[in-house]
RNA sequence: GCUGAGGUGGCGGAGCGGUCAAUCGCAACAGACUGUAAAUCUGUCGCCCUUGUGGCUACGGGGGUUCGAAUCCCUCCCUCAGCA
């Protein structure tokens, strides 16, 4: 079981400082979850994750199931003992996995709208590689072809084997181009596996129920008054986020003002950095991002000055750490000089240093801004 | 010295009479990436400008044939391989 406590309430705005208590251990909210979707923060050890700052972590219920397959964690005494991640951990229910390896791939799209299209998904409308029923999901899985099921029943089954401290309903996330008439039909699905999932689920992990609802405010409020009704233990906030920061925000008003205040809320998959301000002060507690770790990868060091993309030549002749402000551990040892020719050279030390220096930016870039809700400055 | 192969944009390497400022790859430069199938994808990439069915200079150097040459001929220079 989780508890949740709220320690002060902006009055500037709907941020919210708390105390997250799981069985492993207290989490200060707002706070950046880590993702770590194959049981591992990419390119680090859950020792060098915790160093970083890293308190919770979101693993994936698809992703695990299909390799290893819970068996082998649950044989390994749950995801804590088989990654050996002392701190907080989640687990995403796969319902992300029926978009991306849905619609998003059909369309080659994130669930961000970044172009037009002049494409909508109306009711009925199948995606080319799963199949989405009233009982669940077919998907052929990515790594041998083979059907595999996955349903409210199967993901809670899944995620209890996998033994997260907080899990999360087996839900769609639409698509930015879902049009009214799909995105009604998919939130009544949602909405009805959301209620399967609390009544399948035996274990005392902590469940949160996830609003859906699309670009559409009717939707939005009533789902977030639905999955509310329904007694989670907490909230997640999914689906797409209009195409803007400010239609990003409104929307999460929508969702938030309905959602019990003494519960937290959790921003799934949303977190540029300057996102982060204002999702913190839309009123949400956790939020997942792959930027700090997917950009660290693809060599760009997020700085206080902006971004450096450590691709480009010019950085080999930088003597200089890639921000002098930081205090993460790379930035106390290593030059950019270094760590550009480490990602220039493809060598994987590089994204290493890049994921730790990152993640650690964007901690230390939220505890700031707890700090800031504590002086009453946000 | 002889014989053979070859010299093309930063590099590698296509093209072998017109539609070639020259396919493609790499590098370089710019951009994208938001509940992570993919250390990925996209654009630019001779110079100049009033950005255009625009101008200029270009395929080792020089000369020639042709309406027209990176492409054919002559000559010089250079590289590589084999033989002396």
């Amino acid at each position: 079981m989780i508890e949740f406590k709220i320690l002060k309430k902006s009055d500037k705005s709907r941020a919210r400082l708390g105390i997250l208590k799981t069985p492993h251990g207290e989490i200060e909210t707002p706070t950046l979850v880590g993702v770590a979707t194959q049981a591992v923060v990419k390119t680090l050890t859950s020792e060098e994750v915790a160093q970083i700052k890293s308190k919770l972590l979101i693993c994936n219920t698809y992703h695990l199931h299909l390799r290893p397959g819970e068996k082998i964690i649950k044989e390994n005494g749950g995801l804590h003992k088989f990654m050996n991640w002392k701190s907080g951990l989640m687990t995403d229910s796969g319902g992300f996995q029926v978009f991306s390896l849905g619609f998003g791939r059909d369309f080659g799209m994130g669930k961000i709208l970044k172009s037009s299209s002049e494409e909508i998904l109306e009711e009925g409308r199948q995606p080319r590689h799963l199949k989405i029923t009233d009982d669940g999901v077919y998907f052929k899985s990515y790594l041998d072809g083979r059907e595999m099921f996955l349903g409210p029943k199967e993901s809670i089954k899944i995620q209890e084997d996998l033994g997260a401290d907080i899990i999360l309903a087996f839900d769609e996330c639409t698509s930015p181009i879902a049009g009214r008439t799909y995105t009604e039909k998919s939130l009544e699905r949602t909405h009805r596996w959301a209620a399967t999932c609390l009544k399948a689920k035996k274990s005392k992990q902590a469940l949160y129920g996830v609003v859906q609802g699309g670009k559409f405010r009717d939707l939005r409020i009533a789902s977030a008054k639905f999955i509310d009704s329904l007694g989670f233990d907490g909230y997640a906030i999914g689906g797409e986020f209009g195409d803007d920061k400010a239609t990003m925000v409104k929307m999460l008003g929508w969702v938030n003002n309905e959602l019990d205040e003494q519960k937290p809320r959790h921003l799934l998959g949303i977190g540029y950095l300057e996102d982060i301000p204002k999702i913190i002060k839309s009123g949400v507690d956790t939020f997942d991002c792959t930027m700090p770790t997917h950009y660290g990868r693809r060599g760009i060091a997020f700085i206080s000055s902006g971004r450096l993309d450590l691709n480009k030549a010019v950085f080999l002749k930088d003597k200089g750490p890639l921000d002098k402000k930081c205090g993460c551990p790379v930035c106390g040892e290593y030059k950019r000089s270094y760590i550009s020719h480490l990602i220039r050279a493809k060598e994987i030390t590089g994204l290493k240093l890049l994921t730790m220096h990152n993640l650690f930016f964007f901690n230390s870039y939220v505890e700031k801004i707890r700090e800031d809700i504590k002086k009453g400055k946000i």
